[in-house]
DNA sequence: AAATCTCCCTGTAGGC
DNA sequence: TGCCTACAGGGAGATT
């Protein structure tokens, strides 16, 4: 499933191929999307230039001077560069056209991704007004996370993983988070010491920075092709794991759920 | 304010 | 082989 980094592997491979392009049309198979898709995108994206790509948390960003195209990839969502002799196939919900007969087409299975339409400044669109900070950015810090974590009752996993306190880290990150800082995730996050919440901080950042190094090998996967949109292959420690031995000390990995999502931690290298 | 629950959807895996 | 069901998951919005 597309989390941040692939979100960003994916903005890095369309980007050159979008960016300075001027859209011809646009073709809405599907609008069923998490919202509907808003029709007036057909007409306020034509003739547009893409002035250039950015991303924020797991949302795409395609800036124009009429406004900005915001598309998340929810959990089966891709983006891929083709052009207009390729037929669509099932599940290519929206094309959108270039001069040239460049097209980017989404593809989205499970459709819990969104396509939006932002007249004003992304940053001031209600999604992402409230966002927490880049993982990646100077502002996450331990000190930050200390501060945005006392009095709360929630477990570290649900905390770091919830977008208002910080974009972008999602089940699988966390899990391979925790598991690297030695934290269980049902730590209860307002308990946690600043020590600990530098382990974890950096521990995210690692993480999710060498997903982004890996994710940056199969970019040509973005363009033409069969649109596997080369998923991250990373070899994980805990993630999907329950029940397997722990890499490190051999101990059974344990699997709990968590606000509807699972975990998995190993009981002795996790405190 | 914070914690918890619900829902959107379909591919995949497991049971029979 | 094929049918049926359970499950996975991002994250907003409603509810407690």
């Amino acid at each position: 499933m597309p989390e941040l980094p692939e979100v960003e592997t994916s903005r890095r491979g369309i980007d050159p191929h979008v960016s300075g392009r001027t859209v011809t049309k646009t073709i809405v198979r599907q609008g069923k999307l998490r919202w509907p898709v808003p029709v007036q995108i057909i007409s306020e994206l034509s003739g547009q230039t893409i002035l250039g790509t950015d991303r924020r948390g797991k949302y795409l960003l395609l800036n124009t001077a009429a406004g900005c195209l915001i598309i998340h990839l929810g959990m089966s969502g891709s983006v891929r560069i083709v052009d207009n002799s390729q037929p669509a196939g099932k599940h290519d919900h929206v094309d959108i056209e270039f001069t040239g007969g460049v097209i980017l087409r989404y593809h989205d299975p499970r459709r819990f991704g969104c396509i939006l339409w932002s007249a004003h400044p992304s940053d001031q669109h209600p999604l992402l007004r409230d966002l927490g900070p880049e993982p990646l950015s100077e502002e996450f810090t331990a000190d930050y996370l200390f501060a945005r974590s006392r009095g709360r009752k929630t477990p570290i996993k649900s905390f770091i993983m919830d977008s208002h306190v910080v974009v972008g880290v999602g089940n699988i990150y966390a899990n391979e988070a925790l598991f690297m800082a030695g934290i269980r995730p049902q730590a209860e996050a307002g308990a946690m010491s600043r020590a600990r919440l530098q382990r974890l901080v950096a521990s995210i950042k690692e993480v999710i920075a060498h997903a982004i190094t890996v994710g940056g090998t199969t970019l040509r996967d973005f363009v033409g092709g069969d649109g596997k949109p080369g998923y991250f292959q990373q070899s994980l420690r805990v993630y999907g794991r329950g029940g397997e031995a722990c890499k490190s000390c051999g101990s059974v990995l344990k699997e709990i759920r968590q606000t509807q999502r699972s975990s998995v931690y190993c009981a002795r290298c996790q405190r």
